[in-house]
DNA sequence: TTACGTGCAAACAATTTGCACAACA
DNA sequence: TGTTGTGCAAATTGTTTGCACGTAA
């Protein structure tokens, strides 16, 4: 997923291509590891100058570019919201593990996760969300 | 646990007991289900007209009463930190189900998440925490 | 009596909303 | 041109901090 594609996804659900959406997304493909609506409004002013785009207007379309699939939402930092990318492998299921020291994320898979929420299901409870998510120091950071 | 026992606990450990300490165990312990900080004090308000706490007081006592094993912190809901009774079943690695109606939670056990915690470790991650969250429409609220 | 707790006010941070104006399709 | 999107300001919500006063040990 580059910048291009997500343009024509959105241009494909019938929402406009705008010069802050551009903005926003040429920011948000330069991102290695998680971000905040925040980091991305500094990232957008560090690319230029008259880029500028209302920290409004990031937090209004971050929900709409997670429902377009191009990023995906995690909320481990007990500060706010963060996004990361969607990569190919974001497709499927699975949850991340986060640094406490640099941020940056990475997939870790976790198949067996699916079989409790079967015995839930099998309890009675309906419509079962979960949300999981690592964090530790990373190995570079150990050191 | 009850606010008694709780009460020795804090006195134990050589923290004071005071009356709006004394008002939000009692409070606390009425709880079937998990409540937030404001939770505790529309609770607190209901129960005396005279045992009003302060809300910044509640706050600077749940970490409090977390850290001595009273209350144990969750954080699913998206609107803030919530937390639920330590039962003698949360002295073990568990997680909980809250259903999203009634806000009633249930403690789910699951030690195969310690398998990927391990994996982590051999891969170098180090101190890895993980937070874990289920929420669904509880048997009773699907009728 | 003295360190620990509390209440109050005020600061803060993250996020949301209202509204007039701007700009895509 | 009409609808959708944006910026600005201001409101909300959850939580924290500073400080003078109160009180349990």
């Amino acid at each position: 997923m580059d910048k291009s594609k997500a343009l024509k996804i959105l241009s494909q659900s019938h929402y406009r291509i705008t010069r802050s959406r551009s903005a926003i997304l040429e920011a948000l493909f330069k991102f290695k590891h998680s971000f905040t609506a925040t980091d991305l409004q500094h990232s957008i002013a560090k690319i230029s100058e008259n880029a500028k785009v209302d920290l409004v207007t990031i937090y209004r379309n971050l929900p709409l570019f997670e429902e377009m699939g191009i990023i995906c939402r995690t909320e481990f930092s007990d500060h706010g919201t963060s996004y990361v990318l969607s990569t190919p492998e974001h497709s499927h299921h699975h949850h991340h593990i986060i640094c406490r020291i640099c941020n940056k994320s990475k997939i870790i898979e976790l198949c067996n996760l699916d079989i409790p929420t079967e015995e839930l299901n099998r309890m009675g409870y309906k419509d079962i969300q979960h949300r999981l998510e690592y964090s530790a120091v990373c190995p570079a950071c150990t050191k």
